[in-house]
DNA sequence: ACTACATTGTGTAGTACCTTCACGACATGA
DNA sequence: TCATGTCGTGAAGGTACTACACAATGTAGT
């Protein structure tokens, strides 16, 4: 009602910020020949070694998913699995120093993301985003989580 | 420096809340039938039938992808192939009735995308928060854009 | 110690999304 | 008409997922 029909919304803009986070990711995972998969597991690594079983639980996949994601890390040389000291079953995913090396510049492009994305914002802008951005992102996971139980 | 470490950073919520819209809008996705890139698709024809070579630029994907994205939009109904009137090569890809009434919804439910996100905020929040994701989205934008032609 | 049950990882099979390459059908301009 | 480009698709292949089945192993219960 009152704006023309090319200036974007609210919802374009927020809609647009989403895809523009996602496609600044997606070609910095390029860069170090990683997929978006495979780089979600490289940093769940961040805390040391892990199962393949508790890496499944916490990129919510199946263990089934883990195993080829695994393989492909290993084949790219980023991590290697090593047997579980107790449990003969189990299998440890542990970062190769390529892998550790990449994860260390993955920690840094994170800690640089904050200029990139805010740097033209003053202290007050800054403040008064995120305090807006909490009050989106509850709605938004109240909605999404009732949503998950209830297809 | 001036929170506590289990505090999301700025650049957490930004990326909450590109997650959480990426998994609302999937699952919606999913009660209509519909996957990510099908969706994608529809979504272009709301301006009326087009060939598969415009789709495929819409998309920026290839053509032969689109091929396969339409076989499975004709699948489940939501599409049909016509001939296109002039050039006997090309194939308009048109909407049917089912596909119509579904895309109608998602226009619809875009609409009501923005009490769900914003509904929380004062017209002032709003106005500031728009004024803020702008300038953000500017940045963003220049860098990915930038960074597309320098891999 | 032996049995019963649960857990870990992986082979098999299948779906969806995406790519490149090759090719036939068709359009277009000289 | 003839060369050249364009449109869509078959063939082949990579990645990310799923469900199901199964062997190896761990964990109780008796």
């Amino acid at each position: 009602m009152s704006q023309g029909a090319d200036t974007p919304t609210a919802v374009d803009q927020v809609l647009e910020l989403a895809v523009l986070l996602n496609r600044d990711m997606q070609l910095s995972f390029e860069r170090d020949g990683l997929t978006e998969a495979r780089a979600r597991l490289l940093w769940v690594l961040r805390g040391g070694p892990v199962t393949q079983r508790e890496l499944a639980d916490a990129l919510a996949v199946t263990p089934r998913n883990v195993t080829g994601l695994v393989d492909g890390l290993v084949a790219t040389g980023y991590v290697a699995r090593a047997p579980h000291p107790t449990d003969r079953r189990a299998v440890l995913v542990t970062l190769t120093d390529a892998g550790s090396t990449l994860l260390t510049s993955m920690v840094e492009g994170y800690a640089e993301m904050h200029d990139l994305l805010f740097g033209g914002l003053s202290e007050r802008q800054l403040r008064d985003l995120r305090r807006s951005l909490a009050i989106v992102n509850d709605r938004l996971r109240a909605r999404v989580e009732q949503d998950w139980g209830a297809p």
